[in-house]
DNA sequence: TGCCGTATGGCAATCGGTTGACAAACCTGC
DNA sequence: GCAGGTTTGTCAACCGATTGCCATACGGCA
């Protein structure tokens, strides 16, 4: 015995509370820190997360024993204390549209980095679904992301009052957004079109409630007109892939040499329909479509379409979540998000 | 005056508290339940959370009262209490991979069916990212669906000690998982390429550490043998376009008449390549895939797949972490997942 | 009329952190 | 050696719900 002592658990002041913790079937908390440490717990909080307003020595030996007994902070016994849940919403309307990939991943890695944790919802673009699903999410969380959502300006502004709120792909007075400088997209694909000799062309619309859809409808139609190019709009439409599938009859019928989708996934509905029609793609009805979404280059041929910084816009929607630094200006402010014409080879010559 | 009173907003209880709350900018609480229905803030908890343990008459007082105050119960202050916090994680390894729509949105729907919410977390297919990842959700959530992660059988078990655990797509002793019927889709497959006269037939692997694709390799082995057909395993890669993509030379080395590759997103890269190379699919060369994804009926030749229910695969993993009941028993359980063969252009005679 | 069992509501402790107010200890410099 | 200022750590209240225990009220029954 004596150095050679019997190794009992019980003399290790850390063993002894080990087993305490592992007893009541729980985590470590900042009192068995406070204990092992011997300090009082509110300088365990302190020294965790008061950075300099405990002393070097002392703060060491919290964290010491904070690792030694593998502490977790308890997020919810924070959240209540200070209001703040560290958790972000991000809402989509369906989460099985390639398009809100990049979203997601975004925001995501933006979220993570800043010590949030992210939680999604989707409403399966069912109005009904998304009101539920954001009463249910408001309350646990610092902010929301909206894209794209089925709400309408109102609901969203009264949202805007309760919790700071992001919207991707749409504009509401007051209220912060991201979004694509769809005028230099639109531009550029107007110019590609018209010089392959397009004088006559469609856009296939989303849904009667997308501001997207009116808004890249808005830039066409400028665009157009500026060229001298015939232009109709076709729809409203389900912005899927059975969307574009059932309009085709329509485009066709409009006798245009091109179309331009609402979105991807509509574009590609055209292009299986008209394939399934014997419509030869582009040789007889040029397709291009926006966003730039996973599937664009499986088909063949592969879609001409106006790429969107996806990623970026997650990322920069959580960013002005969480730094409300940024003036609340919509609209015209230089930070639209830069997009590019992707050619590819469903636009050809008229 | 008299009847037509003044209509001063100060004589109306509800208005009053409501001014405070909207002073105070925060929400309703228990207590101004209590104080506007005159009863004691715990009988409003158990009026809006234990039926029957409060006479009707007075839970319908406190619910008129919360309604009036638009009461929404803060779920930090439940979840201190109780400890279930009404969350539950679901982690992947790759949001962008089309594979996981299915298990999101079926984790979604029976996450909000049953009350509860999913956060989500990606790992980017990265081990680092992903431990992380968990650590910072583990606190907050009452359980955990593991889809398909970079994680070691033995990181998996200690998680499982820690929280109720459910694997989609994977195996570990002790552990609940949910999978789909390997065997019967690759006997459907291999019959299908059979009868079409494949001799020599080629497993494009997924990653090393992927236990599904080990599993699939053994049960195209094993039917292979049994058909008295070559079979090679070549791999392992990358679970992406890419990889696939970089697969085509050593597949075509091989010489085999048809490759199935372990799942979708490599076969629509084999088939990219093989299109960019001027590998005719299938006259040279039948390709097949895993998981019936996004995607499979946008490439030329369509691709031939075997379907899984990934929808189903999300809900019955939220099921499981919810209700206990279901049995510890992993493997040869009669409820794997059914699968079935999707036969489309990318497979044709040898 | 009186006794007992049950239905109902209240009291107060509790979950695990955070934070304002304060006291003790420490350092200055004169 | 001491006034004045700064660190550093402690005390105790608090966030908003839940819940075990208890007191009262009430109904039934003898």
């Amino acid at each position: 015995m004596g150095t050679q002592s019997v190794t009992e658990q019980g003399d290790d002041p850390a063993e002894t509370i080990l087993a305490r913790i592992r007893a009541r079937g729980g985590a470590a908390t900042i009192y068995d820190i406070a204990e092992l440490a011997e300090v009082n717990p509110s300088t365990v909080s302190r020294a965790l997360g008061k950075p300099g307003r405990i002393s070097a020595a002392t703060a060491a030996r919290v964290h010491a024993a904070a690792e030694r007994l593998d502490f977790r902070i308890n997020p919810m016994a924070r959240a209540l204390q200070t209001g703040k849940t560290r958790m972000l919403g991000l809402v989509l309307a369906d989460i099985t549209n390639p398009f809100v990939f990049g979203i997601v991943r975004g925001a995501e890695l933006e979220a993570a980095a800043a010590g949030y944790t992210l939680v999604i919802a989707e409403s399966q673009e069912s109005g009904e679904n998304e009101a539920e699903a954001i009463e249910r999410l408001l309350p646990s969380v610092d902010g929301l992301v909206l894209a794209t959502t089925r709400l309408g300006a109102g609901a969203i502004g009264r949202l805007a009052a309760r919790k700071p709120v992001v919207l991707i792909n749409r504009a509401v007075e007051g209220v912060q957004s991201v979004l694509p400088d769809v005028e230099a997209g639109v531009e550029a694909l107007m110019s590609h079109l018209a010089g392959l000799g397009h004088r006559s062309v469609a856009y296939l619309a989303g849904p009667d409630s997308s501001w997207m859809s009116a808004r890249r409808w808005s830039s066409i139609l400028a665009a157009a007109e500026q060229r001298d190019i015939a232009i109709v709009e076709i729809g409203p439409g389900v912005p899927t892939i059975e969307g574009g599938r059932e309009a085709l009859r329509r485009v066709n019928a409009a006798r245009v040499s091109a179309v331009i989708a609402y979105n991807d996934l509509m574009a590609l509905g055209l292009m299986q329909e008209a394939a399934a029609r014997g419509v030869v793609v582009p040789d007889q009805l040029s397709v291009a479509g926006f966003d730039d979404i996973f599937g664009t280059e499986l088909i063949t041929p592969p879609l001409t379409t106006v790429h969107a910084d996806l990623i970026t816009a997650g990322r920069r929607a959580v960013q002005e979540l969480l730094e409300p630094g940024t003036a609340v200006q919509i609209e015209q402010s230089d930070d639209l998000l830069p997009t590019r014409l992707i050619v590819r080879g469903s636009t050809g010559t008229a």
